[in-house]
DNA sequence: TACTGTTTAGCGTTCT
DNA sequence: AGAACGCTAAACAGTA
């Protein structure tokens, strides 16, 4: 192993695996999604290691993204020309990197599935016109088990059925009485007032798909993510590893709550990083889309109703 | 045609 | 040991 110093990793693999790279790029960019080809754009021009063999590790990223349900796909509007669809985070896989580690994550996000088809299908941040609050997870157990989409009419007829805005759960052992920390009723519970699930610049979402943002809802992501678009500042701290500054963590921590390296800790021995303190929590607080609001956006491009705006959850409203 | 997205498969590593 | 996870390869379909 080269002693970690300036540039030491220009070449070398990132400690990071692409679900963390991936989450990275999306992180950095200010509306919190991107196409594929601007992940592959931040990866690269960010990591040295992964201008070469290109076709290797890009594969594997499109693999990631189609695989994991961390990752959602949103269409493009029609007046959105260009190729592929854009990627964002799923409303509640902050939490996939509790212990720090961004090689390996602590627990696999997976949304709750019911097993019958073998067809997958990404989930689609639109509307299939199931209720509003019924937006849920079903359980998928098997690695490579096959998946249903949000549009599979088995899956809305299961959403169908459950119960009135339960929050997404999470499987391995979580599901059921287990509360995402960044799950909103969590969130409004501890008194987050006016932040989302997991805190996607929502109104930045929503604004860039083509919908009316609420002043109230466009002014209270500002007040309270004030670090939206920290991302893209470059601030030096390690000339190995770019900066990531997401302070999202420290928004969500309280000491005794969960335990988090200063400085993430991959798992696999790999050189000292130096300091990067700005990775911390950087995929922990993934900004994410309110399910809720996702909801509401329909695929089809029609218009965000003041009905619409005005039926998203009061605490994300109240000024 | 190149890119994007999905799916399957196999293997290695790490965790429980 | 088995499960879970990560990486890679590859085939294939859809699309700009």
């Amino acid at each position: 192993m080269p002693r970690p110093g300036k540039n030491s990793y220009s070449d070398q693999k990132p400690p990071y695996s692409y679900i963390s790279l991936t989450a990275m790029a999306i992180q950095s960019s200010s509306e919190k999604m991107l196409p594929l080809s601007d992940i592959y754009k931040f990866i690269m021009d960010r990591f040295p290691y992964y201008r070469e063999n290109t076709q290797r590790w890009q594969n594997s990223l499109r693999h990631n993204l189609s695989f994991n349900d961390c990752f959602i796909k949103i269409p493009r509007r029609p007046d959105q020309p260009g190729k592929g669809s854009f990627w964002a985070l799923h409303p509640d896989c902050g939490d996939m990197f509790e212990n720090g580690s961004f090689l390996r994550r602590r627990k696999r996000f997976k949304l709750l599935r019911v097993e019958h088809s073998p067809c997958k299908s990404t989930p689609v941040l639109h509307s299939y016109h199931s209720h509003p609050h019924t937006q849920h997870s079903l359980h998928q157990s098997h690695h490579h088990s096959g998946k249903l989409g949000m549009g599979h009419p088995e899956y809305l007829g299961t959403m169908g059925r459950l119960s009135h805005f339960q929050s997404y759960t999470l499987s391995g052992g979580q599901s059921g009485s287990f509360k995402h920390p960044f799950a909103i009723e969590s969130l409004i519970g501890r008194d987050y007032k006016g932040v989302m699930a997991s805190g996607l610049p929502i109104a930045s979402v929503m604004h860039h798909l083509g919908y009316p943002v609420p002043a109230q809802l466009g002014g209270m992501v500002n007040s309270v993510w004030p670090h939206v678009g920290m991302l893209s500042e470059s601030v030096p701290v390690s000339s190995d590893y770019p900066p990531f500054s997401v302070a999202m963590k420290g928004l969500y921590h309280h000491p005794g709550t969960q335990s988090m390296p200063a400085v993430p800790v991959p798992i696999k021995p790999t050189p000292t990083l130096g300091t990067v303190p700005s990775l911390t929590g950087m995929t922990q607080g993934v900004t994410q889309i309110c399910p809720r609001t996702a909801s509401l956006m329909e695929r089809d491009g029609t218009p965000l109703t003041e009905e619409k705006s005005a039926s998203l959850h009061p605490a994300l409203l109240q000024s």
